[in-house]
DNA sequence: TTATTAATCAGACAATCGTCTGAATTAATA
DNA sequence: TATTAATTCAGACGATTGTCTGATTAATAA
């Protein structure tokens, strides 16, 4: 059979995956995609119908990175904590696409969480992914197995918090100082059993 | 001379507010605001060139009644730290729209933020008035002068979070949680002096 | 080679966007 | 009352939106 369209399916997703976070859901166009991608705009309809079907593989798309990424993590042979530790300090690594474009999840969230709920609930996944990770290993660390989940929230409302403002002043180092902060909470945190 | 365009004007302003906050920016047509205001499209010109005109005068608007409000709670007569408290706690009146919406300041920012640059700035006053005030607060308790900036940032930061994260899982609750929690970290850090 | 499927691509489609006109209407002023 | 200015309002404007044809080319299978 005749496959080369797997690849530009993929090289659509990755175009479509850049702009979204650069430009937003709605405000970027069929146009803007099949343009950047070096692909006329009539070859798309031969891959997705509509511009949520290229929303929803690009969800899929950032799953799966996350998860490769966490179970990158896993491989490590750190203690739990060590992992959440790891995770949050690896953010900081993003900290120029945070103060410029904020996070590609929550940004996107907020975006379609006004109106268009049914992609809104999709892209959320990614967020409770990463929190249930954070969660498990909370859990996995044997001291926190009541309260993981309410420790899980807390790391990712203040990531998000950290992002948003990081944004909003376009300073990445108010990024990195608030990342900081949360990983001394954990330091102190991890060490209380319940 | 003949005023009624002045009630007018607001009812405009006030309208695409509220849009403004329940759909997004972009995502509010000039169609949409008139038929919500019940104003017929071409009249808009006579009050707005543009819709760039309108979300200055929103943003100014929401600028007043932030103003006003942290006017009321200087005058009642409360210590600093309390003032603080007080401010915080109020933002759990607004847990359903947070939850619903999330933040009328910090989901305009974001959206703003990615492509639209001038109006992002405008719209980010908004904050920093919200935290030069806190920061405020803490140089009159006389504790914590040098660190002032840091604290109310890191307010900001948990608060935007806490509304991130309650809007993307829809949950209330989870929002008064994490206040609840803020609270408590003020208590403990405001005792602290520096 | 022939038949079949996969992929490309120019451009049409109705709907909607933000913007703008110009005439009609209303109210205040002279 | 006559004049002037403020306000109303139906609808046109070009540009752009997301969606969709249908003809064409490229690659595989029979």
């Amino acid at each position: 059979m005749y496959n080369k369209g797997t690849a530009t399916r993929t090289h659509i997703i990755n175009t479509a995956n850049n702009l979204f976070y650069h430009q937003g859901f709605n405000q970027t166009s069929f146009t803007d995609i099949a343009q950047s991608a070096g692909i006329p705009k009539g070859n798309f309809y031969h891959y997705f119908k509509t511009k949520e079907e290229i929303l929803e593989d690009v969800i899929q798309q950032r799953i799966k990175n996350i998860e490769n990424q966490l179970n990158n993590i896993e491989e490590l042979n750190l203690q739990p904590a060590d992992r959440i530790r790891f995770f949050i300090s690896a953010l900081k690594n993003n900290k120029n696409g945070f103060a410029q474009y904020g996070c590609p999840v929550g940004s996107i969230i907020t975006e379609l969480g006004k109106t268009q709920l049914a992609l809104k609930t999709k892209s959320k996944m990614i967020l409770e992914l990463i929190q249930n990770w954070l969660s498990s290993q909370f859990q996995q660390s044997g001291k926190h197995k009541t309260t993981a989940n309410t420790l899980s929230r807390h790391i990712m409302v203040r990531i998000q918090g950290a992002i948003v403002i990081a944004h909003a002043y376009e300073d990445k180092s108010c990024f990195t100082e608030e990342i900081n902060q949360l990983l001394e909470w954990i330091d102190k945190e991890a060490s209380n059993a319940e």
